[in-house]
DNA sequence: AAACACCACAACCGCGACTGC
DNA sequence: GGCAGTCGCGGTTGTGGTGTT
């Protein structure tokens, strides 16, 4: 190896920006059937033309179960806050804290929320300060902090007092923002039959460190945002394969209300590996070459086939239900509009999901 | 309606830590 | 102890979405 250090792929040979739908459900599958162990093996064992670093990213950030997304509550924030005061950009830390959250997500909501809406606070709380003590007297000095002090500016505020009452003028902003959108911090009891045309999932989240009381189920926002949320966590490893749901790596306080349909999922999910590991099976061994157009019908067949059982199991891909598993970067991603994404395009074998294409860059 | 600016967030990158040989 | 391989973390970037002019 020469100087320097050596990159974790070869670029050239890995696919990189967005994942795909097809992407996603190889990964998932794979690590359903094979947990996983190690990384860098992954992409390779699962058929996947990424690197083991990004489908790591993938899982933990995206496609793991216990995942909870869509907006943060006022709780988290509070958390967020809180602990961003103790530990910093320790975002690991943090997230180990917030069941569900992943350290990526808090980053975001931090560096794009919660860090501009203290400084906004702490500069008028200082500019109001700084008015009402010249008022009583000139001579005094008052601290003051000013946004230059960024970045980190919970740790670099040194007055904890003004960063106490920043930090409630920001909450109580929040709250007026929130009940605009009808979301409130008291205990939202929301009880509804996920078997019902909805897809709804309960995994109720005691909100922790500051409101360890409060329940905060997940918003129905937050259960619509990703296809997987519905499903409670899930025992991957591969003497679970038979679709014994168990909860794995789960947080103490985190209490899941299981789905009955979760088996029928992973038995899709199964169907799917088949497909997927015929591939590879195809593309590891030389004697086995298959001639493309055979290949190509039965897969074309058996991609037919997933699509349809997916209908299946989560009811027609219609417009009132489709947005309940499709992730907004979906639609992005083939170049559509999210509110008018036609779920026919899977099937459409010129479309990236096209299961020939993706036998095809293996076998390049 | 088009152009532009800004925002949000998924994904990438590089580095340090850890582990096994 | 040194080295190589791998993992995990934190910072940064790219890009689609949304709001504004």
């Amino acid at each position: 190896m020469g100087k320097g250090r050596a990159p974790c792929c070869d670029k050239t040979k890995v696919k990189r920006g967005p994942w795909s739908p097809e992407e996603d459900l190889k990964l998932i599958a794979f690590i359903h059937k094979n947990g996983h162990e190690n990384w860098r093996a992954v992409p390779k064992q699962a058929g996947l033309l990424r690197c083991g670093k990004s489908c790591r990213l993938r899982w933990i950030n995206y496609l793991r179960p216990d995942v909870k997304r869509g907006n943060f509550t006022i709780e988290e924030e509070q958390s967020i806050i809180k602990l961003h005061n103790d530990f910093g950009n320790k975002w690991s830390k943090i997230a180990s804290c917030l069941p569900g959250r992943t350290d990526n997500e808090i980053k975001n909501v931090w560096n794009t929320h919660l860090k501009k809406r203290l400084i906004v606070k702490s500069s008028e709380s200082s500019a109001d300060e700084s008015k009402m003590e010249s008022s009583i007297t000139s001579s005094s000095s008052s601290e003051s902090f000013s946004t230059n002090e960024e970045p980190n500016l919970a740790k670099t505020i040194p007055n904890s007092e003004l960063n106490e009452q920043a930090f409630q003028v920001t909450m109580n902003e929040k709250i007026e923002h929130d009940s605009e959108k009808h979301v409130s911090n008291e205990v939202i009891s929301i009880i509804e039959d996920p078997k019902d045309s909805s897809t709804y999932s309960f995994s109720f989240v005691e909100s922790n460190i500051l409101n360890s009381n409060h329940i905060v189920p997940f918003t129905q926002e937050q259960q619509l945002c990703s296809p997987l949320t519905y499903l409670g966590p899930y025992n991957i490893d591969n003497n679970n394969i038979n679709n014994t749901l168990q909860e794995v790596d789960k947080p103490n306080n985190l209490i899941e209300i299981p789905w009955d349909s979760d088996e029928d999922f992973w038995k899709l999910i199964d169907n799917f590996e088949s497909l997927q590991s015929s591939e590879v099976q195809l593309e590891g061994d030389p004697s086995n070459q298959t001639p493309n157009h055979v290949q190509e019908s039965v897969q074309d067949g058996e991609n037919m086939k997933w699509t349809h059982e997916f209908d299946n199991e989560f009811g027609e891909r219609n417009e009132s239900n489709k947005d309940q598993f499709l992730p907004k970067n979906y639609a992005a991603e083939l170049g559509v509009d999210p509110h008018t994404f036609d779920f026919d395009v899977m099937e459409k074998p010129e479309s990236e999901l096209d299961l020939r294409n993706i036998q095809l860059w293996l076998m390049a």
